[in-house]
DNA sequence: ACTACTGTAAACCGATCGGTTTTCATTTCG
DNA sequence: CGAAATGAAAACCGATCGGTTTACAGTAGT
């Protein structure tokens, strides 16, 4: 087993940190994270050199879960096609939970503002690979212009995430859609 | 001549609250705002209500030269494809502008994350506006299901608008291309 | 039992938050 | 000229910010 079933202090500041700062903002004070994490602000400074850290490291450290929870499992059989559209599949779930916000990646870039902040990077790293998975399937896919579907592809799901995020709109008959008509076009049968 | 040779305290803080919310989010502090202004805090309390209501009127005011910004005149001769067009390529204009960081009326939505707070009611209702305009042309220009396209064309604009906005794409070749492909496939001649 | 360590709670630091009030120089007007 | 109104500057308020430090309870190792 490698999973902890008592969390450390560590663990429960990463917590606290990506459940907090998506609900409320980075904004979010060390005190309300400490309070909810149940750890000295002590601690914290013991394990993270500042909130930048810990907020740069909670990102990190749950984007394994947030890419496994919406990429399709490498090398199942399906066509790329199929594997694209089980990503948007997963999104629009999202979408529907209670509480959902849109991506934490994209509204953390647009929180900071700035580029160089170690979250802000962090974020933009996880934007990249999904885009790079993207790129990846549209090539294996055989479309026109990969490069095109794939930024086409991450422009949808940036748009269909932040516009569901502020409750605009549901996606519901709105994504699937909208990246078929983009995947035929782009030749991905 | 409707326009002030002389702005007057409260368009000052009008704008310098458009400006540095726009840069550096809403948390701004007050102070910031007032010296920005060149006015003092108990003007500014005279003035608005409160730093939310200052924001709320800011975004509010600053909507009509926003849409004139990006939407075609009314009723100028062109089709409704190329109107709709026309907006996507001010939005590109506008990305590769120096300062750009997306879409104010979204980050505001995003940054405040409370739905009623009263900048993000002014800033749903402007983008209630441009989707309204898409779903007019959408319809004028016999779209299959103008209700379908005019929220694709809002989603590829917040999403184009976010992604430029992060710095993670620069728009080129691809939001031109992507809205010729959804009017194509709506019908949209 | 004694020491050494761990980590929480809480005091504390200077700075800043949103907001109010006081001060005072300037302008406006009778 | 003198009174009233304006408005900027700045002090002030309690609260909170990110971050440090102290104090102390618990727990291990010996």
């Amino acid at each position: 087993m490698t999973t902890e079933v008592k969390p450390n202090s560590r663990e429960r500041l990463l917590e606290a940190a990506a459940t907090l700062t998506y609900r409320d903002g980075v904004g979010i004070g060390v005190d309300a994270l400490c309070k909810a994490a149940g750890v000295s602000k002590k601690s914290l400074y013991q394990l993270f050199a500042s909130k930048d850290a810990l907020l740069a490291a909670s990102l990190k450290e749950g984007a394994g879960a947030y890419v496994a929870g919406l990429l399709p499992p490498a090398d199942d059989g399906r066509s790329p096609r199929e594997r694209i559209l089980h990503v948007f599949e997963r999104l629009e779930l999202q979408a529907g939970a209670p509480g959902f916000q849109g991506c934490r990646y994209l509204s953390v870039q647009i929180e900071l503002k700035d580029q160089r902040h170690p979250a802000s990077q962090v974020a933009r790293r996880i934007k990249r690979n999904l885009t790079t998975f993207f790129r990846a399937e549209a090539e294996r896919g055989g479309a026109k212009d990969p490069d095109l579907l794939a930024r086409q592809l991450i422009l949808v799901f940036d748009g269909a995430s932040a516009r569901a995020g502020i409750g605009a709109d549901n996606l519901n008959g709105l994504v699937a859609p909208t990246v078929a008509t983009l995947l035929d076009v782009a030749g991905l049968r």
